[in-house]
DNA sequence: CACCAGGCTCGGC
DNA sequence: GCCGAGCATGGT
């Protein structure tokens, strides 16, 4: 960290943790820079920012870029505290109550962010079939070859490159982002969002269901995928993708029975909590084993 | 070094 | 409408 730079103070007493956040596979470019400084990008902007006591951090921003960006892309208008406590009281009517208090608990921390719709779109459709870290490798990639550079007192950043920037992109360059056979679906959904088939700005105020099937209309882009572009994206927090995650948290935990649609309002975040747990379960599991 | 990955498309019932 | 094979490549 170079001297001179701007740094702001910020309070925050809801829940809010930068490692789970980072982690929780909503978002692939976050993570820890250096001793606890975390990097998030959205647009043309990066924030560095590391926890400095219980609500207490610091942010490599202006207050006003807080504000103006930050405190919407992190959802910090949402009282995440009080939809645990509704997950709390939900869990009561279920056997398997202790199964989503638990994931409501161990998740505690994590906000659904608010991300650009293209981006989201793009990540997700390289995310089928993929690890979370190979996934992280090709976004990167992407953002390398097609991405403008900023500079930030952490250094510079790539940021993830403009419809226009990707649209340049050859068939080769595609490819060389270890993309395998979804090279096809991304060059497909940047076409459509080029052509404006598919009108991303729009789906902004558009209902949920015109959402999914606008973005199913992408090669590449079914049930969950759309799913997830609606919640990331455009912040539908009554949607919860179903994913294989999802699906053996539905199958071995709760029975077979599809808790997030009875879940209402904030299904999202509850299908956000149970993914992080479930997939943390399996990590301890791989290390005792 | 097999194995499987935040799924989807396509063809066959 | 449901079901299963096939998909390119990388991380473990």
């Amino acid at each position: 960290m170079e001297s001179g730079e701007v740094l702001t103070v910020i309070k925050i007493r809801d829940d809010f943790d930068l490692a789970k956040i980072a982690d929780s596979g909503q978002c692939f470019r976050a993570a820890e820079i250096q001793d606890g400084w975390f990097r998030f990008i959205t647009s043309r902007q990066a924030i560095h920012i590391k926890k400095i006591d219980a609500e207490t951090f610091q942010a490599s921003c202006s207050a006003q870029e807080w504000e103006g960006i930050w405190k919407n892309y992190f959802d910090l208008g949402e009282n995440y505290s009080a939809i645990r406590e509704e997950i709390f009281r939900f869990s009561e009517k279920f056997s398997f109550g202790e199964k989503l208090s638990e994931a409501a608990e161990v998740g505690k921390g994590i906000r659904i962010l608010r991300q650009e719709p293209f981006e989201t779109l793009i990540s997700f459709i390289v995310s089928q079939r993929k690890t979370i870290p190979a996934i992280r490798k090709s976004i990167e990639l992407i953002c390398e070859k097609f991405g403008e550079t900023i500079r930030t007192d952490f250094g510079d950043v790539k940021i993830f490159p403009t419809v226009a920037a990707l649209s340049k992109a050859t068939t080769l360059e595609l490819s060389a982002c270890a993309l395998g056979y979804r090279g096809a679906y991304v060059r497909d959904a940047i076409e459509k969002v080029q052509e404006r088939i598919v009108r991303l700005d729009d789906l902004q105020v558009a209902p949920d269901d015109q959402i999914i099937a606008e973005l199913k209309f992408i090669k590449g882009v079914g049930e969950k995928i759309a799913n997830c572009v609606a919640l990331y994206a455009y912040h539908r927090m009554n949607l919860a993708p179903v994913d294989v995650w999802i699906q053996r948290a539905i199958d071995e935990d709760f029975g077979g029975r599809n808790i997030f649609a009875e879940f209402g309002a904030n299904a999202g975040i509850l299908q956000q909590y149970i993914f992080f747990n479930k997939r943390l379960g399996e990590k301890i599991f791989e290390l005792t084993d």
